[in-house]
DNA sequence: CCTACCGATCGGTAGG
DNA sequence: CCTACCGATCGGTAGG
């Protein structure tokens, strides 16, 4: 599946009530919950199946493997957010706007995410057959980067180390997959959301507008 | 041990080679290491003792139970530096200088942190034993969001979101955990550890000296 | 999507 | 700190 049929995939999704999810999404969405609450290892297939309402060995006529339940996940996590970072630095318009517009896209895109990515970690990338995901989350950061070295040179944005800029998204991105999604509060996600990319920018802004 | 003591214990472990450290030291060491890597549930007893060159059952003459290696870990990850943000907090400095302060304690610690404590993370506090640590964290946030609060109210800061500052403070925390320590790089982390406080305090005061 | 089952590995104990 | 070993649970397969 394409970057944007995996984001058609997601309204889709967001707009059925749970019980109505095809199976393969139920299962991923008890997977998602269950590795966020006791870690990818500490939630085991039997977990998973009891919590979609199957037997366990039934999983695996929808994937075959555990691990490719992670590397589905891993998609959504990952891959949507680079390709919407690498597609946004490409453009000409002022950083500021750039990088305004891409935090907006992220923070919205992991608050509304109706699977739960929160065992979804950096570390996991170390698994066997996961390792093509590091040049992934390496060519997110160098968009993002891009951005901000635009705009340092354009006057736009004081000398500040891109790498901190890169850093302190990615945290608060995470920190938002942290405290939103289905089922849990949203009220504290969104003062962060809003709260957040101000502060980012104002940071940054030469002229604090 | 106290605050005092494990801080007095850190400071020990690094000033020894590795090879010198007590057994019990060396075995939270490859523990954290392992648990970083594959996660709380994915490092086996069994890995543990390999790296520390003993059998599997000798660890159970230093830890009663894999879980306590836990429970150490996450007395340097989150007790020690909850004791020093409620005294920084409780001081009558003001609140840009405590928060100055207190920062760059709190990156200073994790990034000359000896033992591994990337695989320490804030959801294992539902594991069964470990919610005790939930407290804690709750303190360290009110700690920091009342110097935030109180900088606010001196005139010092802008009316920002103290939740807002907490979680990037932690969320930086993190990412020194993750990128400095032993036998890995610390060039990166320095870059953050000084670009992120300068960073913290930019957006946060009214007069940006 | 089910029942029946596999070999491997898990955390931990007994006893020295 | 060791050898020997425990019952429980793991991810996955066979065959329908």
């Amino acid at each position: 599946m394409s970057t944007d049929d995996l984001i058609g995939h997601v309204e889709r999704l967001r707009a059925a009530p749970l019980d109505r999810w095809p199976t393969r999404d139920r299962i991923l969405y008890e997977a998602g919950r269950l590795m966020a609450a006791k870690g990818y290892h500490g939630a085991s297939t039997r977990d998973i199946s009891t919590a979609v309402g199957i037997r366990q060995p039934s999983l695996f006529s929808h994937f075959p493997s555990k691990r490719d339940m992670l590397v589905e996940l891993m998609r959504y996590e990952m891959s949507v957010p680079t390709d919407k970072a690498r597609q946004i630095a490409a453009e000409s318009a002022p950083a500021a706007d750039r990088l305004l517009r891409y935090m907006q896209w992220d923070f919205d895109w992991y608050a509304r995410m109706p699977l739960d990515l929160r065992g979804i970690k950096e570390e996991l990338l170390d698994e066997p057959g996961l390792e093509r995901f590091k040049g992934e989350l390496a060519a997110w950061k160098r968009a993002i980067e891009r951005i901000v070295r635009d705009g340092i040179h354009a006057g736009e944005f004081h000398d500040a180390s891109p790498a901190v800029v890169s850093t302190m998204m990615s945290s608060i991105s995470w920190e938002i997959v942290r405290t939103s999604g289905l089922g849990r509060s949203r009220s504290a996600s969104s003062t962060l959301r809003l709260g957040a990319a101000e502060f980012i920018l104002r940071g940054l802004l030469v002229d604090r507008g």
